[in-house]
DNA sequence: GAGCACTGC
């Protein structure tokens, strides 16, 4: 999992730049006059221009840090929290957790004497539960922020909102260039103006400044006419640098995974032709379903006389970085996650992608020396490239974002200031979703206790109302690990093509006739006691041993949480599946308390082994990675749909009886 | 018979 590769400790020496020598060293004077006088500076920073880890730096040591107040630094992910943090601390001469600290979900590495702090944006949006003016931080610089994640966007606006009642705080929202203004003009509203005659944007409240990067300028080509395939195409132009250019790796750039097998084996084959004479090839792929072991191939030196091709999707962009790039070949797509509201279907396609991805893309062949970029698409097909992508807040359920807002009392989802507003249709989609679970009242206000509950759980709605049923149900011991085990989102399972049969068989010996969730609890509870939370077991089984481990954290903190509700857990009774002895009729408890929160999500079989939705409009087909997959069933929940390709799969299925969705949803089915 | 990338004290 790509959330999981933690690469950075070993590659710190290579990025190590002096900090003196950075260039924005030499803008230090002009950084610190902004953030004084304004209190919004956008930072447009190219790759290894140093604003993460110094910026940071000069305001603590400018006093931005007296009298006991926090610098925050926020990023999209993770890994970079931690990274950015480990390198820092290493700068000022301290330890991770004093001075320099960071925060992640699981993890705080922070003290009492912490004075810059890293953190996941989701994890400010956290804290602003608890301190809604973020009061002890003085200043709050958002990173990355153009990449517009849905965590970035909903605390853009709520940054804003503090901003008019913290005239004192300073916030810093690094951007690349063509979204800086739009930036700017979000915070200034109508009071920006342009200077004519310095050509300088700014008001009152804040100034753009751009620092150059560390970047070698990488040659940028294009095709003469478009490609017919440009898997083919890719591999061709592979072989072509190979033959023609100088020494360093090459990043190929595909949407998936099927696309990666096939280049990699393409590059294979054509690899063993090549005369034993010249430099040999070396293929491997890089994709998110990797495990960790997988991935990291991808960071080894190549041996002597080999050339790298990493075949990757988007994870490469930004999410990871490998040095040693010299060539970059790009298809010109990615697959995006879509959400279509009238539907409720989440698409996963491959689209163009935008100027701003091809331009990041080919910024991954200058890192080194200077490089090449070759896009597999003419200029004319460039050109009309959109910008930038559009941003995940206008392309999302927003049902999860919707009760966040709530919760920080945003109670007027169509006023509040977004710096793209979602379209009404998500909006209306996600405040029904919530009306139907009882999160929201008739005036759209969280109800008390049940909707102020689901909105602290870190899970989305329907599983938060799960949860909050569980108890009346007499299950939620199982609940609590079936809803880890969900939010691990499919990466039970190690994946392995080789074995196909034999992964099946694995799963069949944790298979359960009621469906997957309680397939999961069975895993789960293997897990932590046959399995002893031991690797080998799960390297035997099949399964992942990093996923597992982390939902017996998930499972820890959802449990914390409850019992802060006042619910208290039994982890007692013992537990019955159709496997076991059937002491309690447990398994019906937890398909009756599944229905609570997934009664929206019901579909029935039809003789042919396909699915209706209630509303029988639309054919979805059992994903082939459930327990349900070629089986017999009748009424069905399910956790996940998703369109791929022509076909509707659902994720995540359990047996119901019809009557549970008349029982728990009489008004969400009264008429049917 | 199959899946882009992220995230939550």
């Amino acid at each position: 999992m790509a959330s999981e590769l933690d690469l950075s400790s070993s590659f710190i020496p290579s990025l190590y730049k002096p900090a003196a020598l950075l260039p924005i060293a030499r803008h230090r004077q002009s950084l610190l006059y902004l953030v004084e006088t304004y209190p919004v500076t956008i930072v447009v920073g190219q790759t290894g221009s140093g604003k993460t880890t110094q910026l940071p730096q000069y305001l603590d040591q400018a006093g931005w840090c007296v009298d006991g107040k926090t610098i925050a630094v926020t990023q999209p992910r993770r890994v970079a929290a931690t990274t950015v943090a480990a390198r820092v601390a290493e700068e000022m001469r301290c330890k991770v957790g004093e001075e320099v600290g960071y925060s992640i979900r699981f993890e705080d590495l922070t003290s009492p004497a912490t004075r810059i702090k890293f953190l996941t944006d989701g994890m400010l949006l956290r804290e602003a539960l608890v301190d809604p003016l973020l009061s002890r931080y003085s200043v709050i610089m958002v990173d990355e922020a153009h990449e517009r994640s849905l965590s970035t966007d909903v605390l853009l606006g709520i940054l804003k909102k503090i901003g008019k009642k913290r005239p004192e705080l300073r916030i810093v929202i690094s951007s690349a260039t063509l979204q800086a203004e739009d930036f700017l003009r979000f915070f200034a509203g109508e009071e920006l103006q342009k200077d004519e005659d310095s050509n300088e944007i700014g008001g009152s409240v804040g100034r753009i400044i751009s620092l150059e990067g560390r970047m070698y300028p990488v040659d940028i080509l294009f095709l003469d006419s478009p490609a017919e395939d440009y898997v083919e195409r890719a591999v061709k132009t592979v072989f072509d640098i190979h033959s023609q250019e100088a020494d360093g790796d090459i990043l190929l750039f595909l949407t998936g995974r099927e696309e990666i097998d096939t280049a990699i084996q393409l590059i294979s084959e054509h690899a063993a032709t090549l005369r034993s004479k010249t430099q040999s090839v070396l293929p491997l792929p890089l994709y998110a379903g990797l495990t960790t072991e997988q991935q990291l191939y991808v960071f080894e030196p190549a041996p002597e006389n080999t050339r790298k091709v990493i075949v990757s999707t988007n994870i490469a962009e930004a999410s990871v970085t490998i040095d040693g790039i010299c060539y970059v070949v790009d298809c010109g797509f990615a697959k995006l996650r879509a959400y279509n509201p009238n539907t409720g279907i989440e698409t996963l396609t491959a689209v163009p992608i935008s100027k701003a991805s091809a331009t990041q893309r080919a910024g991954r062949a200058g890192r080194t020396k200077p490089g090449k970029c070759f896009r597999l698409y003419t200029q004319q097909a460039y050109e009309q490239l959109p910008d930038v992508a559009i941003p995940e807040i206008q392309r999302s359920n927003l049902a999860p974002v919707i009760m966040q807002l709530k919760a920080l009392g945003i109670d007027n989802i169509v006023r509040f200031d977004f710096l793209t507003p979602p379209p009404a249709e998500l909006v209306i989609r996600a405040l029904e979703l919530l009306f139907s679970l009882g999160t929201i009242d008739d005036y759209a206000k969280l109800t008390k206790p049940l909707g102020m509950r689901m909105a602290e759980l870190a899970v989305d709605p329907m599983m938060g109302k799960v949860l909050l049923s569980a108890q009346t149900f007499g299950c939620l011991n199982e609940i609590l690990s079936i809803a880890a085990m969900v939010s691990l989102q499919g990466s039970v399972w190690v994946q392995h093509d080789s074995d196909r049969k034999n992964a099946e068989s694995m799963r069949r010996k944790f298979a359960v006739e009621e469906g997957d969730h309680l397939t999961y609890l069975n895993v789960y509870q293997a897990f932590v006691t046959k399995g002893k939370k031991d690797s080998k077991w799960c390297r035997d089984n099949l399964l992942n041993y990093k996923s597992l481990q982390r939902a017996v954290s998930i499972r820890a903190q959802l449990k914390r949480y409850l019992e802060r509700f006042g619910i208290s857990v039994d982890e007692n009774p013992p537990l019955s599946t159709s496997r076991g002895p059937d002491l309690s009729g447990q398994p019906e408890r937890v398909q009756r308390c599944l229905t609570t929160g997934y009664f929206a999500h019901a579909a029935k079989m039809q003789p042919d082994g396909t699915f209706k939705t209630v509303s029988g409009d639309l054919t979805l087909y059992a994903h082939p990675s459930s327990i349900m997959f070629n089986r017999k069933v009748d009424w069905v929940i399910f956790h996940e749909i998703l369109q791929t390709g022509d076909k509707t799969y659902i994720r995540d299925i359990s047996k119901i009886e019809k009557s549970y969705l008349l029982e728990y949803a009489p008004e969400y089915y009264r008429v049917k």
